[in-house]
DNA sequence: ACCTGAACACCGTTCAAGT
DNA sequence: ACCTGAACACCGTTCAAGT
């Protein structure tokens, strides 16, 4: 059996199998993507370029699904808090992706949109355009690393017994991982708004 | 020759030479460690553990070094900003490193001692006890993505013409990598300690 | 204790060969 | 166009053997 009278592959399906190892194991290959797909290894190259693009593949698939805001007739600050909800929880399903996603360039059109979503209704707010991406970009720290924080284990920081007392109090009675990493990310969020409001007005008087 | 009348290698020069590595390529395996030590590849074995065990010994060296800050004798919001300041000055310095740190739990006892030191000065501003991580984790965020900045090229966000106008504009006469990076920071800085004391004063009315 | 060398089970990528 | 299988240059880790 050399070329199948109709594709035993397809981008879609690499993807779907890539991430799913993602998932589960915190990691893909191309022995195990085709391994899982009946297929051999070299088989894929025929639908994708490289690691590099399943990556950024992975990328489009995760931030296509979300239910677009309506940004234009939000007050901004809604606008601008729905918007991060939404770009955060699409890596909060995906956590494990987070550190693929990190080392690499953003090339898919849909992060993109977003950027420009964001972009534009910091602008609308009245955001001082050279204070725009640094906003954006403090934005997209604290949703990479409040999702990143999903990956590790329950406790991030074990400080050894007595030496930290105050970090050991600030820990104690802590929740999930996952209440504290929306914890940080809810803090966050907050602090980020009302700072943007402030420098709005800062700007304006 | 087997074993030498002296040592060959140590902790100290593995870890050294595996900074080096990630310094100038990004990052670092056995074989070329072993090679730039000239010596075997399973020699390393003899002194470290396993690759996590490395990079934990690379963060602790890495955060070994700064200055540190004498956050008694100073208001909180210029001893939390020196802090942070100098948290993030460690990882600047070596921003390729940050990829790998990110994956992993920290267990160096140097980088968790800087974490008690911002509870420390978080709880002496007054900011509620389980605000206080919240508080520490969307710090560590900005921290460390304004340094996972550097490691990126001249442009992180590459919109194509014509589509994304507000983020074209926004990124329109920005500077470099550098500048870029430490102007997130900096945004992202202010609006914390900005938030924190607001929570602060609204907590105490 | 501390090194070498061989071995093992993994990687990503290329390429000739087949239909 | 689309697949297989072999090949290549890489990984991390283990282990017997030597001093």
């Amino acid at each position: 059996m050399a070329r199948p009278r109709s594709p035993l592959l397809s981008v879609d399906a690499i993807v779907t199998a890539a991430l799913a190892l993602v998932d589960e194991t915190g990691d893909f290959s191309f022995p195990k993507v085709a391994r899982r797909l009946g297929v051999s290894q070299s088989a894929l190259y025929n639908h994708i370029a490289n690691r590099e693009h399943i990556v950024e593949l992975m990328r489009g698939r995760v931030f296509a699904t979300p239910a677009p805001v309506d940004c234009e007739n939000l007050p901004w600050e809604e606008a601008l808090r729905a918007l991060v909800r939404t770009y955060r929880d699409c890596m909060v399903a995906h956590p494990r992706l987070v550190p693929l996603l990190i080392t690499q360039t953003v090339q898919d059109l849909g992060v993109i949109g977003i950027y420009e979503d964001m972009a534009v209704v910091l602008e609308r707010a009245g955001l001082a355009r050279q204070a725009v991406v640094p906003a954006i970009s403090a934005i997209d720290y604290l949703a990479l690393g409040s999702a990143l924080d999903l990956t590790g284990p329950e406790v991030v920081w074990a400080p050894p017994e007595g030496r930290f007392p105050a970090l050991s109090r600030a820990i104690a009675g802590l929740g999930s991982v996952e209440e504290r990493a929306e914890a940080a990310f809810a803090f966050g969020l907050d602090v980020l708004v009302a700072g943007v409001r402030e420098q709005v007005l800062r700007t304006i008087h």
